[in-house]
DNA sequence: TCCATCGATGACATCGTTGTCAGTAAAGTG
DNA sequence: CACTTTACTGACAACGATGTCATCGATGGA
């Protein structure tokens, strides 16, 4: 039941051989007779011996394949499609991945980031969830290399992959606006991440360069849900002087906006940061961007980093794309 | 750049006390005192010392605090969703979730199984992805217990957690049937999975019970992924006697079934098995489940053996709910 | 024949931590 | 005062593997 499984001791024990030569003959080292290596293999296989890489790993550089992701919720499809991406090129070095939800909150996530490093994961891959000012102290851990995804710390040069938050929610503007819409509501997140701020400030750029100040009294921040959102949506529709268009920065908001816009009339026109599954079957205009790409390049920063890359931070940059899908494409009433 | 992190040994020396000494000051163990645990705590957060687990792991016992979780691509909402489950309940427990994907691929599967058994989790859950006959030597491996999660490994009495597909399928037919249908295409994915296979099977004997033969010749499985499903539905559809109703067994399907019907003029009527994001927007009839609530469950189980707990082999079932949100309620046309 | 070389093997230290046990000085007990 | 108890501390072994170095017999060249 609770019996420790076997250590190599045993198995050289059983095979008639010292510790060492049990060790080279399993990792396929030279200087291993032939009738040795097979006796020592067979013993293993007895015994149903398994390498213990706790104790490798410590003996040799201290540090396990271990790489950590410390993100939002994996049931938000963007999480869990950055997470697939890390994954998927982890594997292709030998890397495991260990995922923690950090479920957005500074304080949990600053003590996941000591739990792993506890662990002597070779790198750290995070997307900060609050005020992430304590990273500055906390980078280039003993050589641990941090890259950071989606939302850079402020102020702080870091290996970091992001998306074109400004080109995109100025592809979003320019597209309402060439459709004709001057009240044009802007549904944002919780405004502490960078991501987020860089997509408020970019559409406000947008508006202020077309000189358009209709959009103004439609700003509407803070908004962290889906359920949220749609109550917020369904308040400004119900204004005397409702939007003609919405702009909603990320799929969990554009979620609700198409809760709140089920079974209207003449619903307004919508775009939506974020692309999403079946927004091609409910026809919903969107700020494309590939996420698990955003995830692979984060991973390949990193491996780099483990293999001993040194140089200046760099900074990868997602493109966006808009997909007009009809709901964009509404003109105003 | 590279220099290896500050070991308790150097902490020691720095506060002028031995090895041991300090590793009772920072553990908060009695007999330290107080003007010694100051200045050793002082010693450590000069130094930036943090611990080495990979040390104390092999030192306490031999295990890390690690679960491991072995599924498809985290891509998948099904997957996603159960990993969100099995970190939140872990979490509450102080484990750390390393994820693996196996692609689904019994051939990757089996050689994670072993890199996590090498790593030392205390825990392994595996959603199996292919034939897992395997299972039968690997369980029970020298303590570590084994969760199945969905799909548990034919004729292998083991802990696990599934969904009532049969109970969920005999749902969706009896809804079916109710309304009128007779010509029920079913499309299914793979059937080397026990889920899929007692989906096939539920459904089977659901129309037998209810005297139904017509539903035979609309029957097709092996589909895997969406694009597929949209072409075989497609398919179905432009037969002379097309089904007037159709079932998916799982997301995946369900996706590609609204793609092929998109813009149909009178489409059939629509079950799919997993409930899904935007389901309620596009009004779609689901067999619902709580997938998260089936990791949390199995994470639940992992952890109550790694307490000690022995017994029997357990199997919690997940029950389903019909959700009628319009389009499995179509009549045949 | 002698000595350097080479293949094969093992003894021992080591990674960074914790468990065991022994030692010491101060405090309590009779 | 002698003796036990108590608080504190450190030396040392151990966890399970790998790295370093020494050893040993067989071979080969001079």
């Amino acid at each position: 039941m609770h019996t420790r499984p076997p250590t190599l001791s045993q198995v050289a024990a059983r095979a008639g051989v010292s510790l060492k030569t049990a060790s080279r003959a399993l990792n396929g080292e030279p200087y291993v007779s032939g009738a040795t290596g097979q006796r020592v293999r067979e013993a293993a296989d007895e015994l149903g011996y398994r390498l213990n890489s706790l104790a490798r790993d410590l003996r040799t550089g201290g540090t396990s394949p271990l790489v950590g992701l410390i993100s939002g919720d994996l049931a938000n499809p963007f999480y869990s499609a950055v997470a697939s991406g890390v994954e998927r090129e982890l594997r292709r070095h030998g890397l495991l991945l260990v995922t923690a939800n950090s479920d957005e909150d500074g304080q949990l996530e600053r003590s996941l980031v000591e739990a792993l490093l506890e662990r002597r994961v070779r790198a750290l891959l995070v997307v900060p969830g609050g005020d992430s000012r304590e990273y500055q102290r906390v980078r280039d851990d003993h050589g641990v290399p941090f890259v950071f995804l989606d939302r850079p710390p402020a102020g702080l040069a870091a290996d970091s992959v992001l998306i074109d938050n400004a080109g995109g929610t100025q592809q979003a503007a320019a597209h309402l606006l060439a459709g004709g819409h001057r009240r044009i509501a802007l549904v944002a997140d919780l405004v502490r991440t960078t991501s987020q701020q860089a997509r408020i400030d970019g559409f406000t750029a947008a508006m202020a360069a077309a000189g358009n100040p209709d959009w103004e009294p439609y700003l509407r921040t803070g908004v962290h849900d889906a359920a949220t959102a749609e109550r917020t949506i369904g308040d400004l529709l119900a204004l005397d002087d409702p939007p003609t268009a919405l702009f909603t920065t990320n799929n969990r908001l554009t979620t609700g906006a198409l809760r709140a816009l089920r079974g209207l009339d003449r619903p307004p026109a919508l775009v939506g940061f974020d692309d999403f599954e079946l927004a091609d079957v409910v026809g919903t205009t969107v700020i494309a961007h590939d996420m698990t790409e955003l995830g692979r390049q984060a991973a390949r920063l990193a491996h780099e980093r483990i293999g001993g890359h040194t140089g200046p931070p760099r900074t990868v940059v997602i493109p966006t794309t808009l997909i007009a899908r009809g709901s964009g494409e509404r003109p105003p009433r």
